[in-house]
DNA sequence: CAGTGAGCGAGCTTCCGCTTGACTT
């Protein structure tokens, strides 16, 4: 009989501690949760207060099994989960399922794994705490009612297959909302004025620098009156305002502000920083990476101490404890920080380098100066009108933590670079060197990336670092949501400037509104956001997890029974549930857009069985309505009658080529042309199914049939079934309508029959075996 | 692979938070 066994969540995590521990210590893992409420039935019991139903998922069934065997050969049990309510509810579903003897059973927890930290969790041994594991309850029961009520009602009422949740239905909330004011957002121009100013200083020396007018305006005739009173003014400088800024560094980095900075530096999606950052994890290069807490150990602190000496020397050293901000964090662990400070390289691929170094540059820095920076204000007054031009410098005094690091904005457009002025004395005259005027126009607020979107729901309280990632894998996988670039547009804008004293217009071009790695909503989203609102108003509140957050608490602290809480929930809003899908009617998003000219008949938009489509008629009328499908661009929101009859124009039948027809239209896979019963696909962005002419057609299949010569490498006379392609991930061999794949060290050119049936055969006796596992 | 959108009905879909691997096209 051995004597103590440690039962933490991350195998990672067990190996380290098991460092600290003595011989007498083995450490093990459970993997998160071994317990949960069944994936295919409600599991729970309403009449009878709500009593849930547990079983081990098919996944953990091998850990659990494992954890039984192990128990029985040791005498004393440490549940050393984290230390929020997931924690305390998963070692509480630990105690229940491996039937522990409650005199043996300590409970423990650390909020960093250092080896004090671990030593002292020993010596405070609690017991369970039941509020605690209660408050989960609570909450993974309110999360099952919502989504297992709601989802439901979306399959009856809008489309089968659909999914709505506490979470993820205000995650593309969000994105809606920021779609329309978007769409209904109208632009306005003003002019900006710029000039730069030049003169000599007392060493004679030409200075010159750029400074920008204090007003802008809002009208063409004004900007040039006033251009035109600039070329017959005298310019001075009116005063100069010196004022010392103080910036402080950022707080070391939680799963969110990683997740923002890993985007806004690196290019990294939320998904690839948290894979990126598991690694270096489990390679014991960082400490943990889902973690709401910017806490830092004393051990850290005085690591990262002697590492900010050693790199920039004492001047550059504050030490300081940063305290979290972020609603309902648990902070059940530290911020990510390198588990060596000391180690500013590491071995590893390129991307786990970049993500190691962030981490590194931000935990040094956070025990960093503040930077002192002067800002100047200088303003330059005109001798003929009363507007000011003014001049912002900043000089870095001391760069503190800037040395290091450097927070990136969102917007990287908007950065004002730093400008650096000349010496300036107050009553120097100017001369005027450059001097121009250019329209300028107010932006949209800015579509959500996947990381802003991360810090609006990190700022609502809605998620915990262990979700962000999967939240918006979600909302893309039910076809709300999509992430992707769209091109932007040409945008003319008016451009004055000085020339020979005088002012000359132009006429200039720029492109605006591109948008790269941008969250658009579909057309199902508007529809389901405004179902769910109409409804569901309490649900979609932002506010909603806020408050229910106020009751956990109040369950956690043992104020009120979980179960009266749930029950108050589920007493207003299961009868809404209900009379919502007797009551309402199916939800379309139907649009009318007004009347066809040729039929006279309604046209109107909505999203059909297979997706959005415009309708021509009646579904009642005696001709059959007719039917087209939306392409992808258009949205039911704000597609107009002009487009919408317009995609009738297909299927196009655009001339005869060899004797055959060719026709032009858009299928389940986006636009093509079918000729003698072969289709040729359209790229998107290089023709246009619409537009197309019979001399591009005549191109695009012949590129095609250009293409398809080099597709078969071999056919063989023994089975016309069997040939070698190639194919987009290189050669392989098809074979009854399954593909195979030709092993890298074979050259397919040189294959025979036989070979090619001794390499089927073998792929097919892989795949089954992994079927099996 | 490149139709579809009438209507009926069977059987399916779904939540949020803890954890890691196992996945191919």
């Amino acid at each position: 009989m051995e004597e103590n066994l440690v039962i933490v969540e991350s195998p990672a995590k067990a190996k380290t501690i098991e460092k600290f521990l003595g011989k007498d210590f083995k450490v093990v893992s459970c993997y998160g949760h071994i317990r949960d409420l069944s994936k295919n039935d409600f599991s729970i019991d309403v009449n009878n207060n709500y009593k849930p139903s547990y079983i081990i998922p098919e996944d953990k069934k091998k850990i659990v099994s494992e954890l039984k065997k192990l128990i029985k050969k040791f005498n004393m049990f440490w549940l050393a989960t984290d230390e929020d309510r997931e924690g305390e509810a998963i070692a509480w579903h630990l105690y229940e399922v491996l039937q522990l003897n409650s005199h043996k059973v300590n409970r423990i927890a650390f909020h960093e794994i250092t080896k004090t930290a671990v030593l002292k969790a020993l010596e405070n041994p609690r017991n369970i705490d039941f509020n605690l594991v209660n408050a989960q309850q609570a909450r993974r029961i309110l999360d099952r009612i919502v989504g297992y009520e709601l989802s439901p009602v979306l399959w009856k009422k809008v489309k089968p297959g659909l999914s709505a949740g506490r979470v993820q239905s205000v995650a593309v909330r969000l994105i809606v909302e920021r779609e329309r004011e978007i769409l209904n957002f109208k632009s306005t121009s003003s002019f900006k004025v710029n000039a730069k100013f030049n003169f000599y200083d007392d060493k004679n020396q030409l200075q010159s620098f750029k400074a920008e007018l204090n007003t802008k305006f809002d009208e063409k005739n004004k900007t040039i009156e006033f251009l035109n009173k600039c070329l017959k003014s005298d310019f001075k400088i009116d005063s100069i305002v010196k004022k010392p800024l103080k910036k402080s560094p950022p707080a070391p980095f939680t799963t969110s502000t990683l997740q923002q900075e890993a985007s806004r530096k690196l290019g990294f999606s939320v998904a690839q920083t948290m894979t990126i950052a598991q690694r270096l994890y489990e390679s014991g290069k960082i400490t943990y990476m889902r973690t709401d807490s910017v806490n830092l150990s004393n051990e850290a602190i005085n690591a990262i101490k002697d590492a900010v000496i050693n790199n920039f020397g004492k001047n550059y050293l504050q030490t300081r404890q940063y305290t979290t901000k972020t609603k309902g964090a648990q902070e059940a662990h530290e911020a990510i920080r390198p588990t060596y400070v000391n180690i500013q390289e590491i071995d590893g691929n390129n991307q786990e380098k970049k993500l190691y170094e962030l981490i590194w540059k931000r935990t040094l820095a956070s025990q960093m100066t503040d930077a002192e920076i002067e800002k100047t204000t200088a303003t330059i007054s005109l001798s003929n009108t009363n507007e000011k031009f003014i001049a912002i410098g900043e000089v870095i005094k001391f760069d503190g933590f800037l040395k290091l690091y450097y927070e990136s904005p969102d917007d990287e457009d908007n950065d004002n670079s730093k400008i650096i002025l000349p010496a300036l004395k107050e009553g120097q005259n100017l001369t005027i060197e450059e001097l121009f005027a250019a329209e300028r126009f107010t932006h949209y607020p800015p579509r959500y990336t996947e990381a802003t979107l991360v810090r609006k729901l990190e700022e609502l309280g809605i998620g915990r670092p262990s979700t962000y990632a999967p939240i918006i894998s979600t909302i893309q996988q039910r076809g709300y949501v999509i992430k992707e670039d769209r091109p932007g547009t040409e945008r003319k804008y008016l451009y004055f400037y000085m020339k020979n004293n005088k002012i000359i217009e132009e006429i200039k071009t720029e492109n605006t509104g591109y948008e790269k790695n941008k969250l658009y909503p579909n057309d199902i989203a508007m529809v389901v956001n405004d179902f769910l609102i109409e409804h569901f108003t309490n649900i979609l509140d932002f506010n909603f997890t806020a408050n229910v957050e106020k009751d956990f608490d109040e369950i956690a602290e043992g104020k009120i029974d979980w179960t009266k809480m749930i029950d108050k929930f589920y007493k207003t809003f299961h009868p809404v549930v209900e009379k919502t899908i007797t009551t309402t009617k199916k939800s379309t998003g139907e649009r009318v857009l007004g009347i066809d000219p040729v039929s006279k008949k309604p046209v109107m938009v909505k999203i059909g069985r297979y997706g959005p489509i415009v309708q021509i008629g009646d579904t009642n009328d005696e001709e059959k309505p007719k039917f087209a499908s939306l392409p992808k661009g258009l949205m039911i929101e704000t597609i107009t009658l002009e487009q919408a009859l317009n995609l009738f124009t297909l299927p196009r039948n655009i001339g005869k080529f060899e004797d055959k027809d060719i026709v032009v239209s858009i299928g389940r896979f986006g636009p093509y042309i079918r000729h003698n019963n072969t289709f040729y696909s359209l790229k998107k962005g290089v023709d246009d199914p619409y537009s197309i002419t019979y001399e591009r057609a005549i191109e695009v299949i012949a590129e095609k049939r250009e293409k398809d010569k080099n597709k078969y490498i071999k056919k063989f006379e023994e089975d016309p079934e069997l040939q070698i392609l190639n194919g987009r991930w290189g050669p392989y061999i098809t074979y009854k309508n399954n593909n195979y794949k030709i092993p890298k060290n074979i050259n397919p050119a040189e294959l025979t029959y036989n070979k090619c049936i001794e390499i089927i055969k073998s792929v097919g006796e892989q795949k089954k075996k992994k079927k099996k596992k």
